[in-house]
DNA sequence: CTGAAAGCGCTAACAG
DNA sequence: CTGTTAGCGCTTTCAG
């Protein structure tokens, strides 16, 4: 098998120095070396393809370079372009990544357990918002494990937190459509075990108080984008059955956005002339409804990137901290023009 | 920091045994020792929440039960699909994945190279079919790493493979719109650069020789899904142009359907009533778009736990195999009725 | 500036 | 059935 793996002590007998010195060229200690000596051990390291291994260096030096990733939701969408990011950042700054997926806190817990024995030099959690136990974290300090949330609840001070302002996302879709000439906007929301609920439902209050409009809670409906398309359909038709109804809506997801649009196109209206629809995520396919998706993009991305960094940067030393980022309005064609029930 | 890191040793100490006697309760080895003997050591463990450094284990072991996963285009749907159901069977089997993004046959050869160091039991390579060099995988077997390759070439008898039958799937789909009344059947194509795009033109070849249609080369345009929206909208408008117009599609995936449907629907054709639509991949939207998207859908998930089982049993000492898996045709509303124009 | 030696925490012979 | 011991491959004092 890999009988032949090439160790330090060979490359050190080759180039006929010590163990010691091959290591200190391998760890860069070469400032006071002579070049000759240096020159002879890397063309050893080099002809013989040598990589020290990770593992013997992480029993010593109690370092792995690895971080481990603990996701909530791992086949949604807006996780994976975070994975991506993620693996990209961790990648430039010399990190691997061991990717978990925990369905909930208990298999958080264990999840957490096995990343610790494998020796990660940190952990970020990408979470879906929900509201979540996070007893089993408290003692990853403690622990000497850094480590940062991301869209979640901080389980401490010492823990890292990356964040985006679904608040201001709403509010500012509900200006938009305010600007568009809309009158009766409709907030179609999530389910309440969602931190984001609370936040996007207080972003369209904030939104319609800011621009002068009523709060009306027969325009605000559940479609649980974790529920059936049917439920999501069902609480479209109500809306558009209410008299007077909503010109535009604002959907808890892509997802049940592409499903309102359907809907109502399948009553004969017209998006956005009849109805306008704003989306959140951004998800890869709103560009390519019919018509394109205006939607809140998430700043998942972003969000990754700042996270690694900001383990990363504790790993050297650092001390955590807290981010907020700003969500992103892409305006498409569901929202438009102006809607043509304004003057009702 | 984690100075307080319970050892081996320390377990031994309490418990007033010796270090291998642990290690052989640790291993299970634990079938002739004293029960009480056992039990105490047992006691210390769980009151001192030890768990054995698993880089210590893989130094002297060898193993490390990690897994590598190399995935070609992170971000795309389909590969996500699949590194989700890998994490998932991974963990069921006791092995973690460190996933690593690869762009290209150089940065594969990088990403292996540290997967080696890492000291990973294998690696699982999921590809996008483009036709990569596999020069840097051929040493593979030599180290003692196990490798099985998703939706690629084989490197080598040694490699485990697991492919899908794109060709049977197009061929499939094909029989399906012409069982459905359709007489002028087109299809948009991916990049010539992927192996897949050369099976589905076969495949739709076959399907048109299988139920007696011609093939006729204006019906074949390239709808590169890596490429540009507008492009995709562009080969759309020149099938509809063409004298006599396909009255049905399949794309090359289901964004670029997405695309076609909205293509048609903006020229005053109803979908399916004046042209059918059939995507490739069923990705999460296809039941979300109006109207809802037929599709072939590809067994990523599938392929993706049966990949996994090979490289496992591979471990454990059986010989590598070639999986080829069935697509399955998913019929929802794009293509459901006859179609209006048949009878021109 | 280089070499010898002591571990990192664990497993696996091999004795007892 | 349990204890001793020799490493796994590397880093890191500490001498020379």
């Amino acid at each position: 098998m890999s009988s032949d793996r090439v160790t330090i002590r060979q490359i050190a007998e080759m180039s006929e120095v010590s163990v010691s010195t091959v290591s200190n060229v391998l760890n860069g200690r070469t400032l006071r070396m002579s070049a000759e000596t240096l020159e002879r051990v890397r063309g050893v390291i080099s002809t013989l393809r040598y990589r020290p291994s990770s593992i013997a260096r992480g029993l010593v030096t109690g370092r792995t370079a690895t971080i481990g990733l603990v996701v909530a939701e791992i086949e949604t969408a807006l996780f994976f372009s975070a994975v991506g990011a993620l693996e990209t950042a961790a990648r430039d700054a010399g990190y691997n990544l061991i990717v978990c997926h925990a369905r909930g806190s208990r298999d958080e817990a264990e999840v957490v357990t096995v990343l610790r024995t494998k020796g990660v030099d940190g952990i970020i959690f990408i979470a879906n918002s929900e509201a979540v136990d996070n007893t089993h974290l408290t003692d990853l300090p403690a622990a000497g494990i850094l480590a940062v949330v991301i869209n979640r609840r901080r389980p401490g001070p010492e823990f890292g937190r990356v964040t985006w302002n679904d608040r201001a996302g709403v509010a500012g879709a509900v200006e938009h459509l305010h600007a568009l000439g809309h009158r009766r906007i409709a907030f179609l929301r999530g389910p309440r075990s969602r931190d984001s609920t609370r936040e996007r439902v207080a972003g369209y209050r904030r939104g319609l108080k800011k621009v002068g409009l009523p709060y009306q809670d027969d325009y605000v409906r559940l479609a649980d984008y974790t529920a059936e398309v049917l439920a999501w359909e069902r609480a479209t038709s109500e809306l558009l059955d209410l008299d007077p109804a909503p010109t535009a809506v604002i959907a808890s997801d892509d997802s049940v956005a592409a499903v309102v649009i359907r809907t109502a196109q399948r009553r004969g209206l017209s998006v956005p002339g009849d109805l306008a629809v704003v989306g959140i995520d951004d998800q890869m396919f709103a560009p390519l409804l019919n018509p394109p998706l205006t939607t809140i993009r998430l700043p998942v991305k972003e969000a990754a990137e700042r996270a690694l960094k900001m383990l990363v940067d504790a790993i050297a030393g650092q001390s955590m901290r807290e981010v907020r980022l700003d969500t992103e309005l892409v305006v498409r064609d569901s929202s438009s023009p102006e809607p043509r029930t304004t003057v009702s």
